[in-house]
RNA sequence: GGAGAGGUGGCAGAGUGGUCGAAUGUACCUGACUCGAAAUCAGGCGUGGGGGUAACUCCACCGUGGGUUCGAAUCCCACCCUCUCCGCCA
């Protein structure tokens, strides 16, 4: 969400940077709607007043047991425009939200320009490209190799994209979230919480995915939405709050399941772990000071670029375009990983600094100890990591001749003594 | 699911139709006193929005949404949430 009062101070700039976005002006537009509004807003509240004084003198005359026949005639003449100038007031403000809610945060300004993601800039590469004296396999096809990894069954169950797992990768699964966990919670400052993955269509407002992107979601025949992220749950954590600026930042971590819809990826991954309607990611959201937010935005990349070195698994750090940005980011990082089998890098990690973006749709804010006015504080969220793709990416990175994987050392005291998965 | 109680400012807690955005206490901030602190005293102390260069002023908000009324924290309706007891249940 958009600050109004800044799109009247600029609107050229507002329209500059909706145009590196690849969308059409819309600053006048919006301050057109925007003084038909406070017009609006301005006659509702002057009636307002005018009544509200009245009522006033009609306490005071009963109290005094004078006369007040007159004074509530003369409102009964003027209040049946309340209703109108009230209801006049609400539709222009609804409107007004309805255009701006479906307006994407604007790009910072070191965010390169670009159409889509062949205009990501790659800022490093950590990690030798392992070399293979055999033609390395799929994930799927090693896991099914192992007998460990079963497409068919989890499409009795559920259908299309998704897996059943099964001992050593179940196992391997579960070490891998821990070891993030754990990670986060002993050495990287975040505090674990497990949150509900069902919430409301508020929560998904806030964070940006409603009102625009929800056919991207699963939702309950109740009023309940599956959440795609843990960001959602998180970054709501602090929705409609004002936080004492001491309190900042605020790092949280949690694994959950995230279910996305996937509609629009038909044919796109249509084998294997890559993309699936269910998964595991653990997730980190920072709550922070906007004068600390890039500083945070950095940190929090660090920390997941962190754990795929530990796992020894080969990535690259991209920044993304403007044109490749999601609806709340003004700047994104990716991790993307190595997989062997497809012989390119996949994206394991997206780190976003959505600045005020989110919280002002949330509205979370933070104050200072004598300050007059609260300040929204800045949101990041970033994955560290898709856990199902952090699986993938060992399955492939560490698969040997025989068909066998190699547990990443990191891993070994999570796997209850398994270092080698065989056939 | 059944029965009952309740949702008021950071917290506690008054307020059941009228100068109530809301007593009081506490926490917090500023000042006085003090070498300093405590105690004490005085003042201040919610959020969002409109108008104004400003001083300032107006509007809204007492769980949410409707309604009654000249006027609603207070009355009515619906919903949500919390707590207690009963039932069911991972």
């Amino acid at each position: 969400m958009h600050d109004l009062k800044w799109i009247r101070e600029n609107p050229a700039d507002f329209d500059a940077a909706l145009a590196r976005r690849g969308l059409p002006a819309q600053g006048q537009a919006i301050l057109q709607l925007d003084a038909r509004r406070r017009a609006a807003q301005t006659a509702s509240q002057d009636l307002l007043a005018r009544r509200n004084d009245a009522s006033k003198q009609i306490g005071i005359l009963k109290k005094e047991g004078k006369d007040t026949e007159a004074l509530m005639a003369e409102v009964a003449a003027f209040k049946d425009q309340i209703p109108a100038a009230e209801e006049e007031e609400k539709r222009l403000g609804a409107e007004i939200d309805a255009v701006l809610g479906i307006i994407p945060n604007l790009p910072a300004a070191d965010v390169p320009q670009g159409a889509d993601e062949n205009d990501n800039v790659e800022l490093k590469r950590w990690g030798s490209i392992p070399k293979f004296d055999f033609t390395p396999l799929s994930h799927d096809q090693l896991g099914a190799n192992l007998g460990l990894m079963d497409f068919e069954a989890a499409a009795k169950l559920s259908g299309a994209r998704f897996v059943v797992l099964k001992g050593a990768l179940a196992r391997l699964e579960r070490a891998l979230a821990q070891f993030m966990l754990d990670f986060h919670t002993q050495e990287n400052g975040y505090t674990e919480m497990a949150t509900p993955v069902l919430v409301k269509e508020e929560a998904l407002y806030g964070t940006g995915q409603l009102p625009k992107f929800a056919e991207d979601l699963f939702r309950t025949t109740g009023s309940h939405w599956l959440i795609p992220t843990a960001e959602v749950t998180l970054t709501n954590l602090v929705a409609d709050s004002i936080l004492d600026e001491g309190a900042l930042p605020i790092r949280m971590t949690a694994q959950t399941a995230c279910f996305r819809s996937e509609a629009g990826s038909a044919g796109r991954d249509t084998t294997g772990m890559i993309r699936q309607h269910q998964f595991q990611k653990v997730e980190m959201v920072s709550i922070a000071h906007p004068d600390q937010s890039a500083e945070e935005h950095e940190r929090m990349t660090s920390g997941a670029e962190t754990l795929l070195e530990r796992l020894g698994l080969p990535y690259r750090r991209i920044l993304l375009c403007t044109g490749d940005m999601g609806f709340s980011s003004n700047k994104t990082f990716d991790l993307e990983v190595w997989l062997p089998a497809q012989d390119r890098y996949r994206e394991i990690s997206s780190c976003s600094n959505c600045g005020e973006f989110q919280a002002r749709r949330m509205k979370a804010r933070f104050k200072g100890v004598g300050d007059k006015n609260t300040r929204f504080v800045h949101t990041l969220n970033g994955s560290g990591l898709a856990v199902g793709r952090t699986l993938i990416a060992v399955l492939e990175n560490y698969q040997q001749i025989d068909g066998s994987i190699a547990i990443p050392v990191a891993l070994h005291s999570y796997m209850g003594g398994i270092t080698v998965i065989r056939p």
